[in-house]
DNA sequence: GCTCCTTTGAAGATT
DNA sequence: AATCTTCAAAGGAGC
């Protein structure tokens, strides 16, 4: 069986643990089982797992012992630690959870990471699986390695040395000073087609933008689906006709998802993998080896998203849409009465009345 | 055609 | 206050 076979095996040995008429192999399940930081699983023949995932660990760490090029999908941190590996697919890129920094509980220590001014840990992310370059059908050295005089993109240009040490945790209600729509609008129209925004020449995200510019020429309510409001909506909505009326609104991005939509396109590229599991795998774990001052680029776009859309959306409030919680609380309960459940608390962002 | 998968982060909901 | 849950994007896969 090839590495590439091999990996394939693992993704539909995923799916087969979690069709969607089993509530074990639900997104629920696997946020259980990161919480409790790689638990022996009973259900999931992770044993088969293991050992596929080892043959491919010890053929890959041959490889990268041999050749110190790091994999087509992003370097392997793992040849440090191999047991991280363990859990393959199924786990956290990394182990915040129940991780601990210098000892600290779990959850202190998520405090610290995400608020004491500093950025998540970019270099703490673990492969969920182990990507070689022959299963991402690549031979060729890796274009994105993100070695520190390596930048793929020109937003990811050299960082700021006099940041170093002093991150501050983006935050939407200490937008700067010199932030405000006209700015952007400003610095939008009058730069374009360049991307840089503002005073700080950060990038705004062309999701929000990109609309917003279509929007300040015809305003349209639903920004993210200007074209067609109701389309995505639709898919998790199907009494979508019973709500046509108001339009739904989506979410801003966070820093990840800026990231991954910036992001993706390469990665497909490099790996020929179209998967976007697997990919956001791959995007995941690049994430995490991007280092403070790359990754705080996007938590600024990010925050500049959200500011943006607070000022789009001055109403908007997210309702959390209820169907997962109601599914998973009552199993017992028929399917067609969590539909009806479902129907009447499934709501997505909605402007406030 | 709908849902799941998979990731991180924001924020509402729940305990 | 702490924890849990949902949803943002993406597109292939399964039902």
């Amino acid at each position: 069986m090839s590495q590439w076979e091999e990996v394939n095996h693992i993704m539909a040995n995923m799916r087969r643990t979690s069709s969607p008429s089993d509530d074990l192999g639900s997104t629920d399940e696997v946020k259980i089982f990161k919480d409790e930081g790689g638990r022996e699983d009973e259900n999931i023949s992770s044993e088969n797992l293991f050992e596929e995932k080892s043959s491919l660990i010890d053929l890959t760490e041959s490889e990268e012992k041999s050749v110190e090029i790091s994999t087509p999908c992003g370097p392997n941190r793992m040849d440090h630690d191999p047991s991280v590996f363990n859990m393959g697919y199924l786990v956290a890129p990394y182990s915040y959870p129940n991780a601990t920094i210098g000892g600290l509980p779990a959850t202190i220590a998520n405090r610290i990471t995400l608020y004491d001014s500093l950025p998540p840990p970019a270099h703490c992310g673990i492969p969920p699986y182990q990507l070689d370059s022959k299963a991402m059908g690549l031979t060729k050295q890796a274009m994105y390695s993100l070695h520190p005089t390596q930048y793929p993109h020109p937003m990811l240009g050299p960082p700021d040395l006099s940041q170093i040490g002093s991150w501050h945790p983006p935050s939407v209600y200490s937008p700067p000073s010199s932030f405000s729509i006209p700015n952007i609008l400003n610095s939008v129209h009058h730069r374009a087609p360049s991307n840089m925004i503002g005073p700080h020449h950060l990038p705004l995200a062309p999701s929000l933008k990109e609309e917003y510019d279509q929007e300040t020429k015809a305003p349209t309510v639903n920004h993210r689906y200007s074209k067609n409001p109701y389309n995505k909506p639709a898919s998790k909505n199907s009494q979508r006709g019973n709500d046509e009326k108001k339009p739904h609104i989506k979410k801003p991005l966070n820093a990840f998802m800026l990231y991954m939509k910036e992001m993706r396109a390469k990665v497909v590229a490099e790996c020929t993998l179209k998967e976007s599991a697997a990919i956001n795998q791959i995007l995941g774990r690049r994430w995490h080896e991007l280092s403070r001052e790359e990754q705080s680029v996007y938590y600024e776009k990010s925050r500049r998203e959200r500011q943006l859309h607070m000022e789009m959306y001055p109403g908007y409030v997210l309702k959390n849409n209820k169907r997962k919680r109601e599914r998973t609380a009552k199993n017992a309960a028929s399917t067609t009465k969590s539909i009806e459940s479902e129907s009447s608390s499934s709501v997505y962002g909605e402007m406030k009345k």
